[in-house]
RNA sequence: CACGGCAGCCGGAUAGCUGCGCGUCGGCUUUGCCCGACGUGAGGAAAGUCCGGGCUUCGGAGAGGCAAAACACCAGGUAACGUCUGGCGGGAGCAAUCCUAGGGAAAGUGCCACAGAAAACAAACCGCCGGAAUUUUCCGGUAAGGCUGAAAAGGCGAGGUAAGAGCUCACCGCAAAACCGGCAACGGUUUUGGCAGGGUAAACCCUGUUUGAUGCAAGACCAAGUUAGGAGAAUGCAAGUGCAGAGCUUGCUUUGCAGACUGCGUUGUAUGGAAUGCCUUUCUUCCGCUCCAGAGGUAGGUCGCGACGAGUUGUUUGGCGACAGACAACCCAGAUGAAUAGCUAUCGUUCUGCUUUGGCAGAAUACAGAACCCGGCUUAUAGGCUGCCUGAAAG
RNA sequence: GGUCCCAUCGUCUAAUGGUUAGGACAUCACCCUUUCACGGUGGUAAUAUGGGUUCGAGUCCCGUUGGGAUCA
């Protein structure tokens, strides 16, 4: 599974709007993905964001919040996430105080629930 | 010893595992948003955006004037500015040292509340003195004393006088001149004058100096796609309107002028318009010019954008210093939902507790993250180091 | 990344460089009423912050902090 950059507000705005678990350390958000050109699509691909709002702090601190959801998103991503999906990841305000390996179980946690339900409502569209 | 002063520096280290951006080179049984190797990868403030510049576009930023803004002791330094450097004057401190927007109020205008007799042409409330009057008061002299206030036509002492007064004198202050020192601001000495005159210019203002605007979301190129015009201005012609004149057929014709409207054209070399605070002007250039509406659309890619530079480091020369010169070596982040990291271990530093003085345990380890680039300023900052100086006490 | 603007009681606001920074709503106490409301009287409460100019600063000048707007 390979895992690529989200980069247009459209398709954050788009995420904002679908599916939501929040678990201490940060809020993780999804939606299916859209054909874009510059965004391809294929059963090996998904999409990630990441948002640190000046509620987390300055500058240096935002980019430490990004950094620890990427390294933990790193570990977790590759086995877990489902393909042709954005995931977007929300920095709060704990984020940089939490202890690495529960930000890592935190997130597969929220990851696994949000598949589930996306799973769920795709299943009763089919039926 | 000091919660005295100044200047400068550092801003944790090592190892392991897992990773990221950029560059170079290589690989091909997937030419890829692929894999591998090597190199490289945040700061003293990267911050605030308060000044100044490079660079960019506005056709060339050329000339003159106006407006607006900033600055204002002297000398120096710089690409330029400055709260830069060195001095001078003023202020604070026992001192080291620190602070200081510091031209002009003898160009003009304004303001100076309350209090006070009086707040700026000088005047005279109480008082003092002389005279008239003899009780209140009136006339004259005076500005030493009094109350007020931030500020009241120099301070203090002596002489002098009816009482007083720079009226006279000594000292201090002030002003002018001469001489001396200094590039200068200014300082010092001497002599003379005999008191000139309130404050405020971070009030208007005057004088001098400087400044065109813009701010990398600047700007250049490439690709794709959509659209509908209208009004005004200038000018030509035509018809109609108003006013004036002429003609006789007395309500028609004709001529001239006027500015507005309507219609049809034109905008060419002319007219006109434009060139970024406004006006004028010069050269050159462009074109129709100005305004309103409409369509598409939240925006792709490349460059600008990383080093050949006001570059970095070191040595050295000159200078009190800011800084300048010479020589040598080096090439050093370049992203764009935005890399420079995540975790672990050991050590370092500081604090606290215990202590067998060997250590052990716990806690803390700051401020903060490049986005075109430089020079300053300002603000934040755990903890630590170095040098010089001042004061006090003791030897 | 750049360019601008603003800041006065809890809220909305006023102020010529000159008394103790005024007013309305809100709030507190008392009066009125059987009680509540209305009404009346009185009180509490602010110049964002640090300097400077001035005799005197909310006002003038400089820095800082906080908030807001805007850009093709």
């Amino acid at each position: 599974m390979k895992v690529l950059i989200l980069k247009k507000r459209r398709d954050f705005i788009r995420a904002a709007k679908g599916y939501k678990s929040i678990v201490s350390g940060l809020i993780l958000q999804a939606a299916q993905s859209l054909s874009a050109p510059h965004k391809p699509l294929s059963d090996d691909i998904c999409y990630i964001g990441y948002t640190a709002t000046k509620k987390i702090g300055k500058a240096h601190l935002r980019n430490r919040a990004k950094r620890r959801l990427r390294a933990a998103a790193a570990k977790v991503f590759p086995q877990f996430a489902r393909a042709r999906t954005d995931y977007v990841l929300i920095a709060r305000y704990n984020t940089v105080d939490i202890e690495f390996a529960a930000l890592v179980e935190n997130l597969r946690r929220a990851l696994e629930r949000v598949n589930a339900d996306m799973a769920a409502h795709a299943a009763k569209a089919v039926s």
